[in-house]
DNA sequence: TCCAAATGTATAATAAACTTGACATTCAAT
DNA sequence: ATTGAATGTCAAGTTTATTATACATTTGGA
C-alpha cells in the first residue's frame, strides 16, 4: 500500500538471525518458500513481506512477527 | 505474494474488535488510514493487509499482529 | 413502515510485493 | 593470488494490496 509522508518505516532484523543460525540467503529463502532475491530485498529493506510471508519467516526463527519486524530506523 | 498451495490462510478478527470498540467500519478506515473500502476487503478476507497496515492496526487496537490476525479457518 | 446510516459489491487503475534470470561484486578458504 | 560460494544489482513480468467511485443491500431506531 502507498507509504503515508511523515510515519516510521518498519526495519527487520532477518540478516542478524539468519547469520545466528548459520544460514546463507538461499537456505532461509528455501526454509520460507520465496526466493533469494525476495530474502535480499527484505534484508536490504527494499520492501516489506507480505503478512503471509512475515508469518512465515517468523515460524521458521520460532519467533513472534513484531520480533522480527519493528517500527523504527 | 503467490498463495502457497496447501498452506492454511491467514484469518483475522478485525471486525469482532472494530464491534466491541463501538465503531463503524468507516470510524476505523479513518483512524487506520486507510479507505472503507479496504477495511471490508481486510474483514471479508478478500485479501490480507499489508504488514504496515497491519502495525497500525494492531496500533490502534492496542495489541500485537499476532493477536489479530492468525493462521487457520 | 420509513429512512438514514451502515454495510456490501463491483471495477479499473495504481503501487507494492514477489519472481526470474543474468551478471557483478564480495568474501573467505586455500 | 585463485576460486567457489555467497551476496548484490538490475529490470521486466506477474500477483497482490489498495484506492476511488458508484451503486446496491441491509440494519436498526424512530
Amino acid at each position: 500500500m502507498p507509504r503515508i509522508e511523515g510515519t516510521p518505516s518498519i526495519s527487520n532484523c532477518i540478516q542478524k538471525l539468519r547469520q545466528i543460525n548459520g544460514l546463507t540467503q538461499e537456505d532461509l529463502a528455501k526454509a520460507v518458500q520465496v526466493t533469494r532475491a525476495t530474502i535480499i530485498a527484505l534484508e536490504k529493506g527494499n520492501y516489506n513481506p507480505s503478512l503471509e510471508l512475515a508469518f512465515r519467516i517468523a515460524k521458521f526463527f520460532k519467533t513472534d512477527i513484531q520480533k522480527i519486524f519493528y517500527i523504527g530506523d
